[in-house]
DNA sequence: ACGAGTCATGAGAACGATTCTCACCGTAGT
DNA sequence: ACTACGGTGAGAATCGTTCTCATGACTCGT
């Protein structure tokens, strides 16, 4: 009995619009997208749903260089990293069971604990290079 | 002859204060040890120099879960990542050969180039716990 | 040492992303 | 339908960071 979580005409906007894409994208982004498609949605909302999402692990949050926060609905929920293009968004789920223990040991190995690691590749794909 | 770069009291207050601390910390934490030290430095200033020497490769930056950028002095110029204290931003370099290789291939399988990678790991270090 | 031209500084305004406030609305359960 | 409570949106408020611009500090040629 947590956070009931009410399914709103909102929500299911912003979690569509997510699942149409299987690029990453900005809070801003979303917001646009879905005023464009007709479905209007207060900015505040799409934060907040998004945050909701995040939370509860449907979503996957990244950062860009500069700070900003990237989400995309991931198809698996178990853990696992991306490589994503720098120019358009889009992503490729990968996981690297060789850098998760790596990860673990070297926390280990120096005193620390609660271990966690951030790992992401960044690149151009294919499409935009030829650009 | 690119940027000329003279040395300031300001820049050598904002070097100073990066080298007299080991762990990662963010223009903001800096500016208030400059002033409480009696060095007081614009913040302006503070951003400004801790970007040249992010741009000259003179210091690392890393950004928080929340956007917040860190900047760090490290002891080498070469890529290495870092094993960072969630909780007082101490620092630990780290460098995996092997981490960097996986990254590679794994980029250029799925097509993408100039790929470039993110790798830190977060952690609570044994002082920190012991609080 | 003098002056001109240039780069640096700092206070505060401006920004962009995100969060908060609060009055009003919609959903879910009975 | 009725009610209780979460959800919503417009706009204000935050926060980190960058920009503006008038003033100050270097440097170099003379």
């Amino acid at each position: 009995m947590n956070t009931p979580l009410r399914m709103t005409k909102q929500r299911a906007a912003v979690a569509e619009a997510l699942d149409a894409s299987d690029e990453f994208r900005s809070a801003q982004q979303l917001h646009e997208l879905l005023r464009d498609r007709g479905d209007a949605v207060g900015l505040a909302t799409v934060y907040r749903t998004l945050q909701a999402l995040a939370d509860g692990g449907d979503v996957d949050v990244l950062r860009t260089d500069d700070g900003e926060a990237l989400y995309r609905r991931c198809a698996r929920t178990e853990h696992h990293h991306h490589l994503v293009c720098r120019s358009c968004g889009r992503a490729v789920e990968i996981d690297g069971p060789t850098v998760e223990a790596w990860a673990a040991e070297v926390g280990a190995s120096q005193g620390f604990s609660d271990i966690d690691h951030t790992i992401e590749l960044w690149g151009t794909c294919a499409d935009c290079r030829a650009l």
